[in-house]
DNA sequence: GGGCCTTTATGATTGGAGTCATAAATGGGG
DNA sequence: CCCCATTTATGACTCCAATCATAAAGGCCC
């Protein structure tokens, strides 16, 4: 989902340049703005005492974010920030909610974009309640590689640490480290040379 | 959120009596009504391959369920199931997305409940991912108690069964009633009568 | 009140992910 | 090509929730 980038321009959303690491907004600030990336990625993270992070969502090129408390006054339900160097663009609150009256087409669209992140969100949690270190990575794995995430469509390698998995399953490196070697040793998962890895069919 | 009984009647939606345990709909099944609880309760499930349920919702009367798939043409991301004796009405798809398209104001009703539920998403995720079992407990039955569900606004009690609460927490019974019993010893809540229980502040 | 089913309670044991420590491999930059 | 930061790898040990077994308490109908 991405709003078209002229359109966004005539109603005065701006350009911003974050750099790797920066955060973006945090969980709980005041929402202004509709954000979208216009190149690089964000992170969005629920971030515990500890400052452990578990990734919500990885936003990439012409994907939004944080549009969660335009609709519902609310504040960000989690902190956003950038995976590497990026380029986002974004529009005030007040003139976001009016093109969206003024497109229907586009909060449709908007609604499609909530529905495929909340069947993500069902997916996640039901792994997370209930099954292994294996079979989350295995779900976490092929539902990027069905989407295109950091995923190259020629080696089939998926970008992604395994510090960044653990992120996203809840689990620790180590664990993730093994379980992963045992899902090779099964045949159901390619490393090569150490970090490079591709899941098989 | 709920749209006006009397509106949906003139958009051709019909009524329907089901009884406890009664499946509305199978998660993966196809999508063809929009649901609303008249009186009564449904629980919304992810049911994994040994049988046991993760609770992903609880609808109660007013409420609506099963949106997901109208949206965006995919199918039910979870089984519903009447918690009791219930009344629901359904409203066929292509009625429910013209009845949108001809009030947008129940369309952007409709965006904030899906944003509603998106931060219970993120909130019960960040719980399972990183948090102990007394940790999960009470945040859950905080977040209950806000919502002003399941509860007796008179005597703070919450109709929560602990083997619900394990169903809603990703944990085993026996844990629940453990981790209960501990949060009770240190003063976090009142338990009487075995079975009575209410939540302190 | 007695019978019966559901829910709550508790103890003993086990398995598996977390934790900590340490080392090897990889890759980018000068 | 070598250096150094990051990432991957592996072993030893701990701890806690799951599991299994069994019992007690509540609630409800006849």
């Amino acid at each position: 989902m991405m709003i078209d980038i002229d359109l966004l321009l005539t109603w005065g959303a701006t350009y911003k340049k974050v750099q790797h690491d920066e955060i973006i907004f945090h969980e709980g600030g005041c929402a202004n703005f509709y954000y979208q990336v216009v190149s690089g990625s964000v992170r969005w993270v629920s971030i515990n005492e500890e400052g452990r992070e578990f990734i919500q969502l990885m936003v990439e090129k012409g994907e939004s974010f944080g549009e969660l408390p335009l609709f519902d006054d609310g504040c960000y339900a989690a902190t956003a920030i950038a995976e590497e160097d990026t380029v986002i663009i974004r529009l005030h609150k007040s003139n976001f909610l009016q093109l969206l009256k003024d497109n229907p087409d586009i909060h449709f669209a908007f609604t499609r974009l909530l529905t495929e992140r909340m069947r993500f969100k069902f997916l996640t949690i039901r792994e997370l309640a209930y099954y292994s270190p294996e079979h989350r990575i295995r779900t976490l794995l092929t539902y990027f590689r069905k989407h295109h995430k950091h995923t190259c469509p020629v080696c089939h390698q998926i970008k992604l640490t395994r510090q960044q998995i653990a992120d996203m399953t809840g689990l620790r490196v180590e664990t993730v480290i093994r379980a992963m070697r045992h899902l090779h040793d099964k045949g159901e998962l390619v490393i090569e040379k150490g970090k490079v890895y591709s899941l098989e069919k």
